[in-house]
DNA sequence: CCACCTTTTCGACATATGTCAAGTATGTGC
DNA sequence: GCACATACTTGACATATGTCGAAAAGGTGG
């Protein structure tokens, strides 16, 4: 990735319209991979499942390095991520910090990345040869 | 990473069920990752709305180069990801290879980060002070 | 203030990823 | 077969990422 990397806040649960409403900008595309970056790793997406699963809704950091089978440390360092991404939120208690998913994050995703926005026949069609397509 | 990456068929539609269902396995968990990893980048993004805002449904790798402004061996590596990820399609035609978006993959992706599965109360709610967790 | 607990930050390291140029493969047309 | 066009693979490089242990930061209770 020898592309610097811009510092961006995608804190704020969504930005932008479906990738299938038309060519997604620049901008656009790097919000919604930033989000998705967030959530693609086995890691966090087990932490991520068992937030959503839990009895209560939030669990401490302890409680979730336990869960994953990691340090601590690491454990932090994941939910940091999840966290910049926007995709979870904290909130101190005493010595814990309870971690929660924030589901409308997740939802905005989710509609982000419907394919058959605006254009229905394309969901599940089988077309074969329809286009022109050509170089040049 | 330190840890050995496993070399997984993830072409296949998709994989299990919702993150919100139970806690996801291990292996499950790093099925979803790989999905998702395929789409987490800007320039993955960007030729998945191309490809799905097309008219044709689906465009050549010098199209899609052009559309995306980077070097056409760049490009193929790209297209490759979301193939081996099986969020994309590609039919060879005289000298081109004609790339189409794989519906059915997104939605599968789209289905299991549904947040509200089996829990619809945890959807969006407020709850604050509901739970017992502590430490050990 | 001090001993203790939980969480985060900081180095350090190994591995993964994105990019391009150059070479190779596949197909077209003379 | 040869010249050409499009696509893919490989090698090299810089940057990003996941992991841990150690240290620091934040909070509790004597």
């Amino acid at each position: 990735m020898p592309k610097a990397l811009p510092v961006i806040d995608v804190t704020e649960p969504i930005c932008c319209a479906p990738v299938s409403a038309a060519p997604m900008s620049d901008d656009a595309a790097l919000q919604v991979a930033l989000r998705l970056k967030a959530l693609a790793d086995p890691i966090r997406i087990r932490l991520v499942s068992i937030l959503l699963t839990a009895e209560a809704g939030e669990l401490c950091t302890c409680d979730l390095a336990a869960g994953v089978d990691l340090a601590e440390s690491t454990t932090s360092h994941h939910l940091g991520q999840l966290r910049k991404a926007g995709m979870v939120e904290s909130r101190r208690q005493g010595m814990n910090v309870f971690y929660r998913v924030r589901s409308e994050a997740l939802e905005a995703l989710r509609a982000v990345l419907d394919p058959t926005c605006c254009r229905p026949d394309r969901s599940a069609a089988t077309r074969k040869e329809d286009g022109a397509r050509s170089p040049s």
